[in-house]
DNA sequence: ATGGCTACGATCCGTAGA
């Protein structure tokens, strides 16, 4: 089974993209970010055209997540149980036996800030939903933009990236209490050639000086982890016209 | 030079992302 996580940044904008990148990587699933759309707005037909039906939990303008499959979703659950957010940044199901958790982790604005705050806050209700889930289901996925770079090798220029939002070290601890329930960082399961990424800044001509942080993030279970053959990051959609700022994950499964 | 894009919903600029 191939699982997938991209951050869109607008489903409406990269609705062609993802389309062209469906037909060619052919994922099972690929959890989606960023979609900013409200429910009633989700482009559902166009992607059935695809073949492909979806999940999603939406709001306009900001947030919004989706599952999107080539089989039948089951067990649908939004949002982080007993952590009442507004924000539309979780939603979960189960293929063939895998449970998937897509989630979008918020971005934290800057170290100190309300907003990371929140961040910290809902990295810990994170955890300890998780750590329920993790016993429930011995075939756990965690797929999604965490928004942190785990390490210095996560990040292009980790001096003058040091204590920063994505980075500090509260939030790589908040990544690391993840993997503290027995989840594998699954890019990390393989040999992955130096400075790999999966997101760059528009500006400054971030993607052409591969000036970027690896913020998008497959975690399995022990289970899971086992039978994965593969986990890599697609740059192609990248170097399209109007594209995301962030490339697909994807990791073969067993 | 602490900016530099991009998307969005609102106007002709502010908010947010990372």
């Amino acid at each position: 089974m191939k699982l997938a996580t991209w951050n869109v940044n607008s489903l409406k904008v990269r609705l062609g993209h993802l389309i062209d990148w469906l037909a060619q990587a052919k994922p099972d699933a690929v959890c989606l970010q960023e979609t900013k759309l409200e429910d009633g707005k989700f482009p559902a037909s166009e992607l059935e055209a695809a073949g492909y039906r979806a999940s999603f939990c939406g709001q306009k303008t900001y947030n919004g997540v989706a599952i999107v499959s080539l089989r039948p979703l089951s067990e649908i659950s939004t949002g982080i149980p007993g952590f009442a957010d507004e924000q539309r940044r979780v939603i979960a199901a189960t293929l063939d036996g895998v449970r998937i958790v897509c989630l979008y982790a918020p971005n934290g604005q800057a170290v100190g800030s309300e907003k990371y705050d929140y961040k910290l806050r809902w990295y810990a209700a994170l955890r300890d939903w998780l750590a329920d889930e993790v016993e429930r289901h011995p075939r756990l996925a965690v797929l999604g933009d965490l928004n942190v770079a785990p390490e210095d090798r996560d990040v292009h220029d980790p001096q003058a990236w040091q204590g920063q939002v994505l980075v500090s070290e509260p939030e790589r601890a908040a990544f690391r209490a993840l993997l503290g329930l027995g989840l594998k960082d699954g890019f990390r399961l393989f040999e992955q050639p130096e400075k790999s990424f999966s997101w760059w800044d528009y500006r400054m001509m971030g993607f052409r000086r591969n000036a970027g942080l690896r913020i998008d993030h497959i975690l399995l279970s022990p289970g899971l982890a086992a039978g994965c053959s593969s986990c890599t990051i697609d740059k192609a959609p990248r170097k399209l016209e109007r594209p995301s700022d962030h490339a697909p994950v994807t990791a073969e499964l067993g």
